[in-house]
RNA sequence: GGCCCGGUAGCUCAGUUGAAUAGAGCAACUGCCUUCUAAGCAGUAGGUCAUUGGUUUGAAUCCAAUCCGGGUCACCA
């Protein structure tokens, strides 16, 4: 059990022991100790004097006294100030964390949970490629789906593609219109760009006629709807619900194109599923189960045909889940998605990695799940995160601001090599060797940017500053780790028994390093990579101090040099270990 | 307008289950490469935690109001 978990049972049974009242955690509680004062671990006394009546003082010597004296091999002193009760714990303990965890970044700890989890990531429309939001989307998705893994959970991966709509069908009459047969090969272009110029084409043809629409008096608004290459996508759409074999056959080919494309940047970026829902094939779902909510009383149908849920009880709006004509709208093909995904995999969690702006929407589904009783409907979670924003304001494809994603990719990429090349520390690399390398710190300098921020929270991008590759990057924490196997590669790591004291920065080192499986748990809880990702600062950074001030190869003695090589090799393999729950390799050289 | 989210150093962000003097990085300034990788380390400077009031032994953190920013309230997805 890591400490912080082991000092808090501890002190619960020994505050039931000494004053025969039942404790819990939310009596006291345990902080790192700050630097400043002597202590690792720190049990705040306010809360606990309040209940049982006594000074600090008092209170603080009883507990630390009879810690100190029923679990010498855990607690070897502690000392009061204020209300503070700071607490050293034995040197055995931490030797013995290192002598046997040193090679294991897990602590020894058996994450047997098992339980499966659907993780829903990505779920790209296929107009056009992705961009800087998507990227964050997929780097949640994916850490996510790693870090539950990394706590015991079974974890499905699936994605929605987008594949229909009337979004698709601007790109598709564009390319109809002003394309005279081009294809992705034909012009040398990557399938989604291709397809995506299109789009772009669409509205800027579209803008064009609204222009002249309302040059004769027709209001803008008018004139959107009126423009015939409007009627002409909404044709199409019409047609391919139809199914008319021109516009499938068109379909096919462009989404074709657009998959291709995709497939090229989720490999790069790692991006994978185990499941690939399309759109096209869903978009159904859900009809039958309008008919069960109304025969439940959860629906109710409106005089025009359309039918409703009534969510004014629970703060919200009525919500339409199936429109005047019969079809489905959004919403109900999620809550039939959500029972089809149920009957395939059987998860009673379901994590949707999708925008805020869809928070009301998920409210809803939730909500209407949970009404119908459909199995599983309790374990919906939104892991709604925020936008990834410009200095200018929100990505807006129709107005060209959007930074994307292969470019994004391309720049850290070049950016990496230039500082690669500038410092000069690997000219023995092969090509081959080195392309991998510029690809590792290219995009791990761009997963980290992105995965640090807490997810819920809105993010900016400067395009005119590039990401930083010193300081509380990926970069920094590559670098940390290439310096260690740098080491390790010429000091062999032995079995000889550690060697007491262990030295501030050794000691704070090792308190950072042991609390790795509870990082996990937590981020596993709350579905957040940041804190992995700083916490793995936090352990490089610490690292680092270490290794300035300590050399290594050269200790005082050889108990010495080995405990270090051991701090090393658990330093390095944390590293490792963490960075790779964010999706992100780390260099044995760089 | 209703509902939701946010406002912490010049900039980007931690800290938000209440706790010791509010922390990092970038940018600025000072030092440190004849010793294990300087993509590093050590230090200086930078704060009315949007504002006001309240609860508390104790508030960036909880409550209320106000101001500012964003999202959302489609028979689009």
């Amino acid at each position: 059990m890591a400490i912080a978990a082991l000092l808090r049972d501890t002190a619960i049974e020994s505050l039931t022991t000494l004053y025969q009242q039942s404790f819990s955690d939310k009596d006291f509680q345990i902080n790192q100790t700050k630097p400043e004062f002597e202590g690792d671990y720190t049990i705040v006394l306010f809360s606990l004097i309040k209940k049982l009546k006594k000074s600090p003082e008092v209170a603080g010597n009883e507990l630390g006294g009879y810690l100190t004296a029923t679990y010498p091999h855990l607690f070897s002193g502690y000392n009061i100030i204020k209300g503070f009760l700071n607490l050293s714990i034995a040197e055995p303990y931490w030797l013995q964390g290192l002598e046997k965890n040193y090679a294991d970044s897990n602590f020894g700890r058996q994450p047997l949970n098992g339980e499966r989890v659907m993780v829903e990531y990505s779920s790209p429309n296929t107009n056009k490629p992705l961009h800087l939001g998507h990227l964050r989307n997929n780097f949640l998705g994916w850490s996510s789906a790693a870090i539950l893994t990394a706590s015991g959970y079974d974890v499905v991966k699936t994605c929605i593609a987008n594949d229909r709509g009337i979004h698709i069908c601007k790109s598709m009459v564009a390319w109809q219109l002003f394309a005279n047969g081009a294809t992705p090969e034909s012009t040398g272009m990557k399938g989604d760009h291709f397809v995506g110029d299109y789009y772009v084409l669409f509205g800027a043809e579209l803008k064009k006629q609204v222009e002249t629409l309302t040059a004769q008096g027709i209001s803008k608004e008018e004139a959107e709807k009126q423009a015939p290459i409007m009627l002409q996508a909404q044709q199409m759409l019409v047609d391919w619900e139809a199914g008319n074999p021109d516009v499938i056959a068109l379909w096919k080919k462009m989404n074709s194109w657009v998959y291709a494309g995709f497939d090229v940047t989720y490999k790069r970026i790692g991006s994978d599923f185990d499941k690939t829902y399309y759109e096209s094939d869903t978009y159904l779902l859900g009809k039958d189960l309008v008919e069960f909510g109304l025969k439940k009383g959860v629906f109710f149908q409106k005089n025009d045909g359309s039918v409703w849920i009534d969510l004014t009880a629970d703060c919200l709006d009525e919500k339409i889940v199936r429109r005047r004509d019969g079809t489905a709208v959004y919403m109900t093909q999620d809550i039939g998605l959500a029972v089809k995904k149920y009957e395939e995999y059987k998860c009673n969690k379901s994590i949707y990695v999708v925008g805020n702006e869809q928070d009301y929407h998920f409210k809803v589904l939730k909500l209407i799940c949970q009404k119908l009783e459909l199995p599983a409907a309790d374990g919906i979670f939104h892991l709604s995160y925020g936008m990834v924003e410009l200095p200018s304001g929100r990505m807006k494809t129709r107005e060209g601001t959007v930074v994307d994603a292969d470019d994004m990719i391309d720049e850290m990429v070049n950016v990496s090599r230039q500082k690669t090349e500038e410092l000069g520390k690997v000219k023995d690399f092969t090509p081959a060797e080195l392309k991998d390398l510029f690809d590792t710190i290219g995009l791990g300098a761009l997963k980290f940017f992105l995965l640090r921020v807490d997810p819920k929270k809105k993010m900016l991008f400067n395009p005119d500053e590039s990401i930083d590759f010193h300081g509380f990057t990926g970069p920094f924490i590559q670098y940390t780790h290439a310096r260690i196997k740098s080491i390790l590669r010429k000091e062999p790591v032995t079995d000889i028994a550690l060697k007491k004291p262990l030295l501030t920065l050794e000691k704070g080192l090792l308190i950072i390093l042991e609390q790795y499986p509870a990082i996990i748990e937590q981020a596993a809880t709350e579905y957040n990579p940041s804190l992995i990702a700083n916490y793995v600062y936090s352990v490089a950074k610490t690292f680092n101090s270490f290794y300035t001030e300590h050399s290594i190869a050269n200790a005082e003695s050889e108990e010495k040099k080995q405990l270090r090589l051991r701090l090393c090799q658990m330093t390095a393999n944390i590293i490792a270990s963490a960075m790779g729950l964010l999706g992100i390799k780390v260099p044995e050289r760089m």
